[in-house]
DNA sequence: ACAAACCTTCCCAAAACAGGAAGCCTCATC
DNA sequence: GATGAGGCTTCCTGTTTTGGGAAGGTTTGT
């Protein structure tokens, strides 16, 4: 398929689908016209990226990610850890985002209208310290 | 105080503290001898942009969130109509986030060893729409 | 007073794109 | 089969969000 068939159904804009070949997330094939010529894979690895970025994953980090599945040569123990690592990491963004969820609804509920110098929400979520 | 102290507070970088203070996310004072003065609140401000940033927010989305604190002369529905939008997105990146641990965690869990041609897994995950 | 460790501004580079020009390819329509 | 719209190609440039490093002022400890 054509490359903004693969834009539709991934999501990402064509620019992007070409920069990520360039930086060598993806191979497509090429036709005879010289068009780029998408699979069904090359379309899910798209999807997946783009759900990775928008998440915090920096691209080196998806490249990570999608080598897990690249890992027909790779040793088993390896995908393992780096699978691993990246569960953790996914669990803690996990608990961010619901600690700015409540951040967020707290405000909403409580924090509306008045002059608040200083909410007290807002303290009580900076106080946590990050994740080393 | 400084601004060293206030990068180790915030997690952030002196420079990207500087930047932050360049494009309009806060402004702290200045000290006699030219040097950035933080207060208590700037370092809230500034983890809560660490945070937002980690998980996929982008800058001006950042600044979008952080004006829900600012909002002393903004409407109060304004505010809560910027604050339910934000909370739907966070919502969904905590179903996404939690989409992406089943596939790894299946991955790792049913995927290890064998020489997989196409894991059924990711077809799955792929296979959801996004969220328009 | 002198060095180490801060801080300042300024400039350049890199990552991850976005915009746009110039030129082919394809496909429907006349 | 020419013609025009739309999609594809490469290439070049620009923006955003930083990171590195130079050149120089400040503060602090000894």
């Amino acid at each position: 398929m054509n490359i903004g068939i693969a834009s539709e159904r991934s999501g990402l804009p064509a620019k992007t689908i070409r920069y990520y070949e360039d930086i060598g997330l993806l191979k497509p094939d090429r036709g005879d016209n010289g068009y780029r010529d998408y699979s069904t894979s090359d379309v899910h690895r798209l999807r997946f990226v783009q759900r990775a970025r928008g998440l915090g994953f920096t691209v080196s980090e998806c490249r990570q990610l999608l080598s897990l599945y690249d890992d027909t040569g790779r040793e088993s123990a390896d995908v393992k850890s780096i699978a691993t690592a990246k569960l953790v990491e996914i669990d803690r963004k996990i608990a961010e985002l619901k600690g700015l969820r409540d951040v967020l609804s707290h405000l909403v509920a409580h924090c509306h209208g008045d002059h608040r110098p200083d909410c007290p929400i807002i303290d009580e979520l900076a106080g946590a310290q990050p994740g080393s």
